[in-house]
DNA sequence: CATATATCAGCGAGACTGACATAT
DNA sequence: CATATGTCAGTCTCGCTGATATAT
């Protein structure tokens, strides 16, 4: 039997891969390859297909406002709509109450595209999280997400 | 009435921000940032450090061997080790035992300047953490190490 | 010979910077 | 005027690809 414990003491020299943030990091690469690979068969990279999903929930979108919510620069947003909008996924038009922004629309083939997209994203993440429990899925995700959300911490 | 969902179902059209490896990797850019700020002040990169500890921690090492421990490719380790070489914190040396290696040691000065950056990123990794109590952190690390140890999933 | 190690050159994705034109 | 939006050009890190030389 392996002796447990002293799961939470700081070792003096706490090794590089002790670190919360590596631990996360590594955990963070490997969703991101699996997500990756799967949804490379429908063309798209994965910043696109969050740029697409989140078109389609927030409904006409300028583009800044789908930066904020995904933290994406809105420097790369161009790029991104401009790769989605080639493929035939989304739409800009101008927002004729404010003649600023691009209103961004998806396409019914965008729906199409993101359909599929949707199911291979979440299988990978079942693949993700095999490891764990439904239960211990739950658990991990809300922790996550406290974290993530915390208020700035200052 | 439609059949209505079970609790924890993935939802028809999941929007991406509740996807695991998108939450996962968010909070890992958090951390990689708040580390990175912290060992800035040192003039270390995030994979430098991570070298440099991994150096310490496994004596003299080949630098494929310092790549296989981080998951760092064989020809970025030439670069990482370059700047921690031309910044006097680590020394390479001919193996004698296997002259295709080099071994790789750490210099007294990168020992200093480890310990230096050691409780620095300790320091962001408790700032990244700081919306958990302890007992919850240790929750999150050990879900966590068990899913980046999964064996391979495949 | 095949394998492993280390090095070099380059690519692509992601997250940035600065600058600029336009609209509010 | 200041602000917000969208666009373009470029930089940097990180993770890869390929090719090469050397040692096992």
């Amino acid at each position: 039997m392996p002796k447990p414990l002293s799961p939470s003491s700081p070792s003096p020299l706490a090794h590089i891969q002790s670190l919360p943030s590596w631990l996360v990091g590594r955990v963070a690469a490997r969703g991101r390859g699996l997500v990756a690979d799967a949804i490379a068969g429908e063309g798209l990279k994965l910043m696109q297909h969050a740029v697409l999903a989140a078109t389609a929930e927030y409904g006409p979108v300028a583009q800044a406002e789908l930066g904020r919510r995904l933290a994406v620069d809105p420097k790369d947003m161009v790029g991104i709509l401009n790769h989605l909008q080639d493929a035939g996924l989304v739409l800009r038009t101008p927002d004729p109450a404010d003649r600023r922004k691009n209103a961004v629309t998806v396409t019914p083939q965008g729906e199409a595209a993101l359909a599929r997209c949707a199911a291979l994203a979440e299988a990978a993440n079942e693949q993700l999280l095999a490891p764990l429990t439904p239960g211990e899925q739950d658990v991990l995700m809300g922790l996550l997400r406290r974290v993530h959300e915390a208020p700035a911490s200052f």
